[in-house]
DNA sequence: CCCGATTTAATGGTGTTACCTTTCGATTCA
DNA sequence: TGAATCGAAAGGTAACACCATTAAATCGGG
């Protein structure tokens, strides 16, 4: 009944607290103190502690005596923990946030497909080429909420299959990164075929388990994406 | 005056139990719950409890009313957490975080070493260019310990020149990496001429801004690692 | 009178204890 | 088999002593 993911007072405070440092709103070298936290929302003095804990294990906040709870430089956030990206990706930090993620899928996605044309299990083969297909059919058709879904699923597999679990703990963040483009506009109404093919030569390498024609078609898929990065005016960039 | 880094309580109680869980001394499924933590570190319920916290968002543990505190399976965990990291580079984890890293810096570094090509400073160009002489002279002289600390401060800087935050994210652990590998005598005792060369032509690169050759060095710098990873038999990886 | 050094006091996290509430697995009983 | 009950253990609150840190106040020497 309570508050879609707000289980308990800790997750409220965090979340209101961790948006406001990742957002900007609070700037590095301001300070709070648990007497404030525990006024501004109403908790205890242990559930303020508790959830300065967490946000200083993150690297958001520093808690020292007597000067309080000082919020840190981006340099020291932990920008791989799931929640400090979340943020930062609904927040004013969407942009820088999109870029950097976006850079990152260039470069493990490739090792990623070529990881898992090597160490997939019969199964993942199986799925990735009918993955494929799939987004082939959808994509002709226009249907493009499935096809996202389906565009989801293909990369989630491939993440997964690489058996690298760093690469595997990256697939929520990609699938975001491909849900988050959509929501704003960024994708053609319409795959373009290529983006089709690019998909099907990626499935039938990693199922061959030719790991350097993967690799280089996963290249190929996720396109010239260094200018694509630069301006987004043309609506034609398909860097999936 | 306190042995080093354990500043607090709970930085004690966190540091053994991550370590246990991370090395697999603790399996999933396991629980605990606060009152052993009590006992067992002769702490108070506050320390167990926050402590527990900072697991819990490690996605180490979860912890559930009336049935305690339980251990996570590795899929949960946030493997991208220094942390998690360092835990796992020196217990029963080493060899899969090793592996692990060492793709991911594969992945990443020629993406990062593009990037920094586009976005370094003056200074940091000029610096990378000291950095690979340094790393000559210091090479062709057999001083490992100094090589070391310049190969370190090499791929640091070009992680950080990149001018993505995730890309610097990784310095510390890139250079972890470097160092634990000498350290386990992964490396030859004289670096070979070729990783002398490798370096330089990555440096100028960077500092010419040509984009594209900075990566395609640092790839070759990073050389055919895919081999080189499976069998650790020959002493004449040089993947730096 | 001014400035540096030393003492003092206020502040705010650290750690402890005690207690009540809520959840939910297990036991019991129909 | 299923429903009512019990109780273990976390969730949450409150109040405390403690102590590191900082800033103000005081003091002393030039």
């Amino acid at each position: 009944m309570s508050r879609a993911g707000f289980e308990n007072r800790h997750d409220a405070v965090l979340e209101a607290i961790g948006r406001e440092i990742t957002h900007g709103d609070l700037a590095p070298g301001d300070t709070l103190t648990l007497e404030h936290i525990q006024n501004r929302f109403g908790v205890s003095r242990t559930v303020a502690r508790e959830t300065m804990r967490i946000l200083e294990s993150m690297g958001l906040v520093t808690s020292r005596r007597r000067v309080g709870i000082t919020v840190q430089d981006a340099a020291a956030w932990n920008v791989f923990d799931p929640r400090v990206i979340w943020w930062r990706l609904d927040g004013n930090g969407r942009d820088t946030q999109l870029r950097s993620l976006t850079e990152l899928r260039v470069a493990v996605e490739p090792l990623a497909a070529s990881a898992a044309a090597r160490n997939a299990s019969a199964e993942q083969r199986t799925r990735v080429v009918e993955l494929g297909a799939r987004m082939r059919g959808l994509g002709e058709r226009g249907l493009l909420a499935d096809f996202l879904d389906a565009d989801v699923a293909f990369h989630t597999l491939l993440l997964e299959a690489s058996g690298n679990e760093m690469f595997a703990a990256l697939a929520d963040v990609v699938a975001a990164v491909l849900r988050g483009r959509t929501q704003l506009g960024l994708m053609p109404r319409q795959p373009v075929p290529e983006a089709l093919d690019a998909h099907e030569n990626v499935a039938r390498a990693v199922a061959a388990g030719q790991d350097r024609r993967a690799e280089d078609a996963m290249r190929a898929l996720l396109g010239e994406v260094r200018e694509a990065m630069v301006p987004p005016d043309t609506g034609q960039l398909s860097l999936d």
